[in-house]
DNA sequence: GTCTATAAACGGATAGAC
DNA sequence: GTCTATCCGTTTATAGAC
């Protein structure tokens, strides 16, 4: 421990980024916890032993552990407003005329693994929270924004699927959104299904690419199935 | 077995009955919550005053919270045993035949919906039980039959898609379990799509068989998308 | 077997020294 | 701003009367 002058030393940014530091070790702890184990399952004391702060520090910086966790949801999923933009670009390309299914999923998937990818100091551990986002309990933490990159995403799938009725559309794209979920929930449910290289099954973003064609064929089916044996 | 004669006026069934009665709706109410809330947001006073028992009374009954957990988790996955016979019997209806996509897709959606109405006392409430038993982070719950089942569809649905590399196949059958589980967990993302009528949309019963002809195009799609622009 | 009372530990949040 | 010590309600689990 050292007195007060000391960190003066270190000029004005000593200062910030210490403060920087320890609010930003919270956060990440806090996201990997979350994540982990789910937001009841988490304490308070877990995640400051795990950012290596007191106590008090989290309720300095954050209010309560509810605050806390808005403010984690908020910042993963408040880093997703590119994706109506990526939308915005390929509808500018298409001239008007409607974008295929395929670009459409794709730009979704894609978009969700970069989300995955940037922006997030934990990088590969948070590949939970935003599948958890839809499953936990209790009040939603979902912000606005969510709500009008989803209306983008529906209007460019009622384009490109003329042939579903209205509701049908918004249905598939529910199933859309929870499978991409599921997916980035990375639950292991393979050993469910018996033995297969775990590199294969368990890399989220192998397994979203994998998806690509399970979905656009999903999206594309008729709304009645032919067969009916 | 008990000391006092008084229970006795009442006949054998009188000493059963009180029995099953208070172990019975101890199991209702952590069904029900555990379901609702999730495990570590449901504490055993709310089980205990759901259901009108002393609190002492589930650790009697059932040991530790956690044991109550497994409890839960084990009858209602164990009911599922059915699902396998299911597919016994079309195949034998089949004489040897590969059965169709179609045919195991609904035998699993159908045998999933079943277990949702019988044997269940709780019936309407538990429906999200099963979703949650693959996002509930921590150790698993559950049971090894499950695997045996599993294992049963995985073969059913490699003789179905013979175009398919194996690997793929266990892929797209993860999808399948994923997006029933999604389902079955039922929550409300439907807000985040924009206006729907929620009874179309919410009901888990019409989503499953909407989901019908969305699993089998996906099942049936070619490994690689044919249009890529 | 049932229930009251309590033990022992843990939860979130805060007061107050520095 | 940082951190220690603490308040106080809640948690799981059990002891012991009936």
């Amino acid at each position: 421990m050292h007195s007060d002058n000391v960190k003066d030393d270190m000029g004005p940014e000593g200062d910030v980024r210490s403060r920087g530091d320890a609010k930003e070790r919270i956060f990440v702890a806090a996201e990997t916890l979350f994540t982990e184990q789910g937001y009841a399952a988490t304490s308070m004391r877990m995640i400051a032993r795990a950012a290596s702060v007191p106590l008090a520090s989290i309720n300095y910086h954050f209010g309560s552990k509810r605050d806390l966790m808005e403010a984690v949801y908020q910042r993963v999923l408040g880093a997703d407003g590119r994706r109506s933009s990526y939308l915005d670009k390929l509808e500018r390309n298409a001239g008007g005329a409607p974008l295929t299914v395929t670009q459409i999923v794709r730009t979704f998937i894609e978009s969700t693994l970069r989300l995955s990818r940037k922006d997030n100091v934990s990088g590969a551990v948070f590949k939970q929270l935003i599948g958890r986002a839809y499953f936990e309990p209790g009040d939603d933490f979902i912000p606005s924004e969510y709500v009008q990159i989803m209306d983008r995403y529906r209007s460019a799938l009622m384009r490109a699927l003329p042939g579903l009725p209205e509701d049908e559309v918004l249905r598939r794209m529910y199933f859309l959104v929870g499978i991409v979920a599921y997916v980035m929930a990375g639950r292991d449910v393979m050993h469910l299904l018996g033995r297969c290289a775990p590199s294969t099954v368990n890399d989220p973003e192998t397994l979203l690419h994998a998806l690509m064609p399970f979905i656009v064929g999903g999206m594309e089916a008729p709304a009645t199935l032919a067969e009916d044996a």
